[in-house]
RNA sequence: GGCCCCAUCGUCUAGGGGACUAGGACGCCGGCCUCUCACGCCGGAAACAGGGGUUCGAAUCCCCUUGGGGCUACCA
C-alpha cells in the first residue's frame, strides 16, 4: 500500500521568509497538492535566543499572501519540548546516547584545531553509567550526544532529486541532540516531529543534504521508519553566493512591497530549479500542481535573476483582467495618496479602463502610480526632456503655428459633441494638416500637455480617459505658457 | 583542511548515446508595427569548463583536473 503523502515546511522564525524558503514552501505545497496529500506548517523555534514571535507572523503573512495555505499548523516546536526530552531519555537508557560534560567552548576549540572523529574527544562517551550519574548529581551540566554506532559503515539514501547519496559513518561526529539546558537541537527536533507527524517526504534545501545522514541515524535509533528525502538546489545571488540581504530584496514581503504580484513571484520561483519539460512559462498555482513532479527538479544551484522576475511580473499584470488588478492597484494608489476614496460606480468603470490602458506598459504595481500619475491627479510634473523636445520651439514661425494649432484644437475639442477616440483623432489630424504641423510633433506636444511625459498610452486613449473638460483645460494651460 | 554535492549561452533552462548545423525564455543588439512608450511580430550575437577514456558514434556513460556550493555549532 502506498503511504499517504504528508509533507511539511519547517522554517525557523529567525528572520523573514526568504525567497529560498518561499520556494521550499512552494515545492512542498505543490507536491502535497499533486498527490492530494497534507501540507503542514511547522515552526522550528527551538533556539529561543534567535527566534521571535514577530517572525512567525511575518512567515504566516508571507505564505498567506502567496496563497500557500497549510492544512495543519502552524505547529510550534517550542510546544513539544517534553517530547524531545522523552525521546532523548529513551536513547540515553538504550545507550544510543550519552552525557557529555565538555562545555560548548571546549568542543568548539577542538573543532577549530582538527577533526576529532568519532565521539567526544574528552572521552565522555566512555564514561561509566555510575560516574556519569554522579557527576550530574553533583550539579555538572551535560549535553546529550548521539553515539555514532560502531561499524555502522555507509549511510546512504535515495534522494528523489539527487539520487544516491552516501557517506561513511566514520565521518560523522557524535553530535549533540539535547543541549545542557535540556532543549533539543535541530537534528533531534526535526526527526522527532517528522516521526510524530508521520511525514512521508522531507522536501528541503540542499544545505541539509549532509545533515540527512545524521537524521537517518536518529530515525534508526528511535526505531522509526525513514521518510523519503528530496533536496532542492539552493538559490544563489548574482555573485554565486547564497542569496542574502546584500543582494537587495530577498524576502517575500519586500517583493510584495515593491509591487510584485504573488502570481508572478510564485511562477518565477517555480521555474527556478524546476522545469515542466516543455517551453511553457506561465503557470497558475493550479497548473503548477498538476505539472509538478520531483523528478523534474534540477540538481544545480540557480542564480536569482530579478530582471526576469520583473519581466514575468509585467506579463502577469498584462494578462490579468483589470478587475483582478483593481484592489492591488488601489492599494498602491492609496499609499501614494492618489486614491479618491469617494469614487462612485461610474468612476470605478473608468478606473478599470485606465488600468487597462496602463497594464501592457507596466512592470510593477508601483508603475501605475508613477507612470500613470497624470490620470489620477492634476499634481504632476512636466518632465524637462519631453518639454524641451516638444514645447521649446526656437523658430518663431514654427512656434506660432503650434500656438495656433493648439488654440484651434482647444476650440474644436471644447465644442465637439462626441469626445471619442475617433473624433479626437480626426480633429487633431485635420488641424495639424491645416497648419502645416507635423502630426508627430503636434501629438507629442499635446501628450506632454496632458501627462507631463513623453511616454504614455496612445494619445487619443489618454484624451478620452481624461475627459473633455480636463483635456481642454490642460492643453489650454500649456498653450498659455507657450505664448 | 576533511566529507558530501553540483557543472549546457551572462542568467533560468530543454536535452537522459545517433532526431544537435545544441532548442526555448530573460537580458542585449537590429528590424517591422506606430503619435511616444509598452505590447506584438521578425531576425542576430551568445553555451555543452578542460583533459582522458568507453563506443561505430558522445552535451548525454566512466575517470581525473578545474571551478562552484553545502556540511563540518550545545544555529536551523
Amino acid at each position: 500500500m502506498k503511504k499517504s503523502v504528508r509533507v511539511r515546511f519547517a522554517p525557523s522564525p529567525t528572520g523573514s521568509l526568504h525567497i529560498g524558503g518561499a520556494r521550499t514552501a512552494l515545492f512542498n505545497w505543490l507536491f502535497a497538492r499533486h498527490h492530494q496529500g497534507t501540507f503542514i506548517l511547522r515552526i522550528e523555534d527551538t533556539d529561543a535566543e534567535r527566534s521571535s514571535p514577530e517572525m512567525i507572523d511575518v512567515i504566516t503573512e508571507s505564505m498567506s499572501w502567496l496563497g500557500l495555505a497549510w492544512d495543519e499548523g502552524p505547529l510550534l516546536q517550542s510546544g513539544f519540548l517534553d517530547r524531545y526530552r522523552d525521546r532523548a531519555q529513551r536513547l540515553l537508557s538504550e545507550k544510543a546516547c550519552y552525557h557529555c560534560f565538555c562545555t560548548a567552548a571546549d568542543t568548539s576549540a577542538e573543532n577549530d584545531s582538527a577533526f576529532q572523529g568519532g565521539g567526544c574527544a574528552a572521552g565522555c562517551s566512555d564514561l561509566g553509567a555510575a560516574e556519569s550519574a554522579a557527576r550530574r548529581e553533583a550539579g555538572e551540566e551535560a549535553a546529550v550526544r548521539l553515539r555514532i554506532p560502531e561499524g555502522r559503515g555507509v549511510i546512504g539514501f535515495e534522494d528523489l532529486v539527487f539520487g544516491r547519496v552516501e557517506v561513511q559513518s566514520s565521518e560523522l561526529d557524535d553530535f549533540v541532540v539535547l543541549r545542557a539546558d535540556g532543549t533539543p537541537t535541530y537534528h533531534l527536533s526535526v526527526v522527532c516531529d517528522d516521526i510524530e507527524m508521520e511525514i512521508s517526504h522531507v522536501i528541503r534545501g540542499a544545505d541539509h543534504i549532509s545533515n540527512t545522514s545524521k537524521h537517518i541515524l536518529l530515525f534508526e535509533a528511535l526505531g522509526a521508519p525513514i521518510p523519503d528525502f528530496a533536496h532542492l538546489p539552493l538559490i544563489l545571488g548574482p555573485d554565486r553566493k547564497r542569496l542574502s540581504k546584500r543582494h537587495g530584496a530577498a524576502s517575500v514581503l519586500e517583493f510584495r512591497d515593491q509591487g510584485v504580484l504573488p502570481q508572478a513571484l510564485l511562477n518565477y520561483l517555480a521555474l527556478l530549479g524546476w522545469s515542466p519539460g516543455d517551453d511553457r512559462e506561465f503557470f497558475t498555482l493550479d497548473e503548477l500542481s498538476d505539472a509538478f513532479t520531483l523528478d523534474r527538479v534540477n540538481k544545480a544551484d540557480a542564480v536569482f535573476d530579478s530582471q526576469k522576475l520583473e519581466w514575468m511580473n509585467g506579463k502577469w499584470i498584462g494578462r490579468l483582467p483589470a478587475e483582478d488588478l483593481e484592489q492591488a492597484v488601489r492599494d498602491v494608489l492609496e499609499k501614494a495618496e492618489l486614491w479618491d476614496a469617494s469614487l462612485g460606480r461610474e468612476r470605478r468603470i473608468w478606473f478599470r479602463h485606465v488600468i487597462g490602458l496602463l497594464k501592457p506598459r507596466v512592470r510593477t504595481l508601483h508603475d501605475f502610480a508613477h507612470y500613470g500619475r497624470a490620470f489620477f491627479t492634476d499634481d504632476f510634473v512636466y518632465e524637462t526632456e519631453p518639454v524641451n523636445k516638444y514645447l521649446k520651439i526656437s523658430d518663431p514661425r514654427e512656434k506660432q503655428r503650434m500656438v495656433t494649432g493648439l488654440s484651434q484644437l482647444i476650440q474644436a475639442y471644447s465644442t465637439v459633441d462626441e469626445f471619442t477616440l475617433e473624433s479626437t483623432e480626426r480633429i487633431l489630424r485635420a488641424i495639424a494638416a491645416q497648419h502645416g504641423l507635423k502630426t508627430g510633433a503636434f501629438i507629442g506636444a499635446v501628450r506632454v500637455a496632458l501627462t507631463g511625459k513623453g511616454v504614455a498610452p496612445g494619445l487619443f486613449d489618454v484624451l478620452v480617459a481624461l475627459g473633455q473638460s480636463k483635456s481642454v483645460e490642460r492643453i489650454d494651460q500649456v498653450r498659455r505658457c507657450l505664448q
